[in-house]
DNA sequence: ATACCATTGTTTTTT
DNA sequence: ACAATGGTAT
């Protein structure tokens, strides 16, 4: 019996009870993936269970795939009709199965945070409110919160107190009318929905818990009331669940996570087992206790021993200097040494800070020392103009009705269909009740524009009818080239901005690559797949919804060789050798926001151990006297949670400023023939305009077109140019910021 | 209709 | 410091 081999005793048994409720408690670094996938192993091999029987749900989607992965690895029997995916993705494919029993189609599409936003404003204009006093921001917030609590608009207007909640009762039932106008749904909607659906039609329900015999939920600490009512609906009448979680792990509660889901599992579910693992497999005696002491200053807490058989290991290396921008070169500095001297790999560094923003003196200093590095955070490639615009063509090609993407893209590249055309097209729609994009060759409404904005807009109705007429035709890289194509959009980008347009450019190429990566894996699928082919089709529409879930997380290749910096939420769940804990500062970590509510702060501290268990061999904390905020520098405290640590597991050094201060000071670094000559490249692709311009040379300016250097002066990165252009004189430009090219 | 400038808010964390 | 917005000039 290979699948119990390598378990522990707890391991063993968590993976061996099948039948009934089981919470598991593992701490940080107990193998909880391990069980997970054993456990899904032990069921398919040795209790013959069918693939299409067993649901499990992760946080993320690479969780999704690595367990996946190791499953089929440690089978060899393919997971493809096995239930794996992140609540919202789960949701997805049970909603585009049951569509007609919900308020939208099955070809619906999900609205981004930025959607959200620019439809929430709409409606806000709509109703006449004051954006100021009710900000986009703050509403969609509010709005979040209700759909995490499963309260509609009319519970929540029913509910609503005073003022300010009574309006945005009423802005939430405008937005959800605007979605289904729209034939849209929101993050939040997709497990809502669910839920609704399922209690509104217990037959529907039923279908789904004959199905998931065996229900396996990952991160079960994380789970908010809508997703907590969801799996409790799923697992109401075979009570197969195995919920695996750490409560000193959850730091989701600001999404509506309530960590009472997990501590009150026991009372949920009768006869329920529970089983903790308590060793831990990742970090040294030293990291990890140092970790125990500073999660044990919290209150509301459970008491857990996780323990170690590995050795101490070096202290935490805490350092404090004198700046942010030090402070990046220390850690700099740091990852080289230990790269060159101790044999380590870019690889196997992590920076993480508590906020994006602290991202952006660590990349400079990277980029400086020309270290490979990858920054995770959010969406960022799918959340790039020329990206967007795509999505906007493509998700108006599979629903005209998506207003949002309609009028991103009409007059994208431009069209000569501006605001006052738009507002013409919208008014008229909305007082024929139709959407507007079915106002575009509607003869009334043309009736009402300018002859010439008139023949703009019949033009670019008819050529979306003809794209129309070819989705999931033709392959999605050919639907693509002939989007791009037909509406001039690679066009545009190769003349107006000859320089960014060729970057873009490669954005669209690394986007058809996506497209066609997710055609082949769906094609495949569908082959081998009858029970589920609607659900895997390599449809447009189901490529939409996958980009709609996907982050940058998800592609996460662990053979590409760089340092990664994400933010202490997005380690969760990764485990690096070494781990750069920076910002350790008052204000920063633990953030402003959460230093009065001791409940916020308690979330902080969990979010300290979180980020100091992912460090297997070295832990380095650092902090700075002074940090740059808001554009201004300002004396920061040292964060409370050094504090915590006991001095015995702490090797603490201050660097202060001059003389130690220029080791740290990367401007000077190549002046002073540092010991780091940098031999990687790095993949960042911003200030590509460090090239050698002569006199004499051509170059191509963006607006000025072909023009001849006829001067040269200052020197670094203050190079100033003299280009004398055709027909339009001498023009003075700095180097680094104009968008030259050589020629 | 567009391009440019001034002003404003924005910074927690994410599917 | 920066991005996003809104207003004004062309």
């Amino acid at each position: 019996m290979d699948i119990l081999r390598n378990l522990n005793k707890a391991q063993k048994m968590a993976v061996e009870t099948i039948e009934g409720p089981l919470l598991i408690l593992a701490g940080a670094g107990s193998g909880k993936t391990k069980v997970l996938v054993s456990k899904a192993a032990y069921l398919l091999q040795e209790k013959i269970v069918k693939p299409g029987n067993i649901l499990a749900i992760t946080f993320t989607n690479k969780a999704a795939n690595e367990m996946r992965e190791r499953m089929e690895k440690m089978t060899g029997i393919s997971s493809r009709n096995m239930w794996i995916g992140t609540f919202h993705s789960i949701c997805v494919r049970i909603l585009r199965r049951e569509s007609e029993h919900c308020a939208f189609d099955s070809n619906f599409v999900i609205y981004d945070d930025h959607d959200q936003q620019v439809l929430i404003k709409k409606c806000l204009q709509e109703l006449g409110f004051d954006d100021k006093k009710y900000n986009a921001r703050a509403v969609s917030a509010n709005i979040s919160k209700a759909k995490n609590l499963l309260l509609t608009p009319y519970m929540y207007l029913t509910e609503a107190s005073n003022e300010w909640e009574e309006n945005i009762g009423k802005i939430y039932e405008l937005y959800q009318k605007r979605l289904a106008n729209n034939n849209a749904v929101d993050f939040d909607d997709l497990i809502m929905c669910t839920v609704k659906l399922f209690e509104q039609n217990p037959q529907v329900l039923q279908i789904y818990q004959n199905r998931f015999q065996y229900i396996l939920v990952d991160e079960y600490q994380d789970t908010n009331t809508s997703q907590y009512t969801f799996i409790n609906l799923l697992a109401a009448s075979k009570k197969n669940i195995c919920a695996v979680g750490d409560p000193d792990q959850s730091i989701y509660g600001w999404r509506g996570a309530d960590i009472k889901n997990i501590l009150s599992f026991e009372k949920d579910y009768e006869n329920c087992r529970v089983i903790k693992l308590e060793q831990n497999y990742r970090s040294t005696k030293n990291i990890l206790s140092a970790s125990n002491s500073v999660i044990a200053n919290n209150i509301q807490r459970k008491e857990k021993d996780l323990w170690t058989e590995a050795e101490d290991g070096e202290l935490i290396h805490y350092h404090e200097l004198p700046d942010d921008r030090s402070e990046a070169a220390f850690v700099v500095e740091t990852i080289e040494l230990l790269r060159r001297m101790h044999g380590y790999e870019y690889k196997n560094f992590a920076i993480i800070y508590r906020t994006h923003t602290q991202s952006r003196v660590l990349e400079d200093a990277l980029v400086k020392y020309k270290l490979p590095y990858k920054i995770f955070g959010g969406q960022r490639f799918y959340e790039r103009k020329e990206i967007k615009d795509t999505l906007a063509y493509l998700r108006l090609l599979i629903n005209p009705t998506d207003e949002i993407a309609l009028a991103r893209i009409i007059n994208e590249p431009k069209r000569s269909i501006g605001a006052s055309t738009w507002q013409k097209l919208e008014t008229s729609a909305r007082a024929k009740d139709i959407s507007v994009y079915n106002a575009l060759d509607d003869e009334a409404t043309l009736d009402t524009l300018t002859p010439s904005a008139r023949k703009n807009v019949l033009g670019f109705y008819n050529m979306m009818e003809e794209l129309k007429n070819k989705v999931n035709k033709i392959s999605m890289a050919e639907l693509l080239n002939e989007l791009w194509q037909v509406t001039g959009y690679k066009k545009a980008l190769e003349e107006n901005d000859p320089i960014a347009g060729e970057a873009r450019l490669e954005n669209l190429m690394e986007f058809v690559a996506a497209a066609v990566d997710f055609e082949n894996t769906a094609k495949l699928a569908e082959v081998s797949d009858e029970e589920d082919a609607l659900a895997n089709e390599a449809t447009l529409e189901n490529f939409l919804a996958q980009i709609s879930l996907a982050t940058d997380m998800d592609n996460w290749e662990d053979n590409q060789n760089f340092v990664s910096l994400l933010t202490m939420h997005a380690t969760k769940g990764l485990e690096f050798p070494v781990v750069f804990m920076t910002g350790l500062e008052e204000k920063i970590f633990p953030h402003s926001r959460s230093l009065l509510d001791e409940t916020e702060m308690e979330e902080e501290r969990r979010l300290c151990y979180v980020a100091m268990t992912r460090a297997e061999k070295l832990l380095y904390m650092t902090r700075a006297k002074s940090r740059n905020i808001y554009g201004n520098y300002q004396s920061m405290q040292e964060s409370r949670f050094i504090k915590e640590i006991p001095e015995t597991y702490l090797d603490a050094h201050c660097i202060d400023f001059a003389p130690i201060r220029s080791r740290y000071e990367y401007k000077n670094l190549d002046k002073t023939n540092h010991l780091f000559t940098g031999r990687a490249k790095p993949n960042y692709q911003g200030n590509t305009n460090v090239q050698l311009i002569n006199i004499g040379d051509k170059v191509q300016h963006a607006k000025f077109g072909v023009g001849v250097v006829v001067q040269v002066q200052g020197k670094g990165d203050d190079i100033q140019l003299n280009i004398a252009f055709p027909g339009q004189g001498i023009k003075v430009l700095m180097q680094k910021y104009a968008p030259l090219k050589k020629v």
